[in-house]
DNA sequence: GATAAGGCTTCCACCAACTGGAGGGTCAAT
DNA sequence: ATTGACCCTCCAGTTGGTGGAAGCCTTATC
């Protein structure tokens, strides 16, 4: 089968599919001309990649899921193992999201969003790094990023 | 003041400010010997960058609310509306991230997590496509086959 | 005066996970 | 023979930095 009907069958673009060979996450076959020719196992495995990436995991976890994937010999607690460290990176990530959140819906709120130029939210930005030198000795805590 | 002292003022490390004038963020002078050296409101500047960047902010946003911060013609308008944008942004990615924790945290819990080699995770992921496409027509419930 | 430590400079490379595009070969049908 | 839809490789760019090498500058110490 070619990349295009693969494409379509994975759900995956066919850019991501030479992208997954070439950082070897699948290996199909060569046809004469060259052209990449996939197996029904390889149109399964990259289905596999595309939910697994679609349930957040990074292509490190993908690899290591696959390789359990294809061992008889794996455990469900190796497999369970890497869920449930990607379930505590999705948490944390929820919790800082959540925290921005909270500070920029309350300055949003704060904003009247007017003609004039005064605006808390670009007073909360400009506050001085004394003070938040100041929050940071006191706990305040000012870290987190998308 | 030089560059080192600026990192520990805005809290920003030095690598990052270096990169921020790169990208024209701020514009410090340069002292006879070649060394940065940075002015008051550059401090100001970069402080303000930390705290947006802290925000979730992306620097394009970030370039922008610096020019309004500047803007003695602003509106506060101006400013609410990328907040607001912004706001959006991270309640899509709350809910993207709720979502893939939902179904994750659901086969976690079916996973026994022992020396068994069945695995409800894997089962899930090896998914066939053709079945997603067929649960996605039929509007079936996936998560509740496991 | 030599030298060592620390700070500063530039530049290049790298991270994740692709995506876009150029330039060109292949195939099926008209 | 020529179109048009595929396919190929390779290079560059994305976001927001971070790490490291090679090499000045400054200050202190011996």
């Amino acid at each position: 089968m070619n990349i295009g009907d693969v494409a379509e069958r994975s759900g995956l673009p066919a850019k991501t599919i030479r992208y997954y060979e070439d950082i070897g996450l699948v290996k199909p076959l060569r046809s004469a001309n060259g052209y990449r020719s996939f197996r029904e196992r390889d149109v399964h495995k990259l289905a596999f990649l595309g939910r697994a990436r679609a349930l957040g995991f990074s292509i490190e976890d993908c690899r290591n899921l696959l390789k359990l994937y294809e061992d008889d010999h794996r455990t469900s607690a190796e497999v369970k193992q890497i869920a449930e460290e990607h379930l505590d990176r999705i948490d944390r990530k929820i919790a800082e999201l959540t925290e921005m959140r909270a500070t920029l819906s309350h300055l949003v709120d704060a904003c009247a969003g007017d003609h004039r130029p005064d605006c808390p939210i670009l007073s909360d930005l400009a506050t001085k790094p004394e003070d938040i030198a100041l929050l940071k000795e006191t706990g305040g805590a000012r870290k987190a990023r998308i």
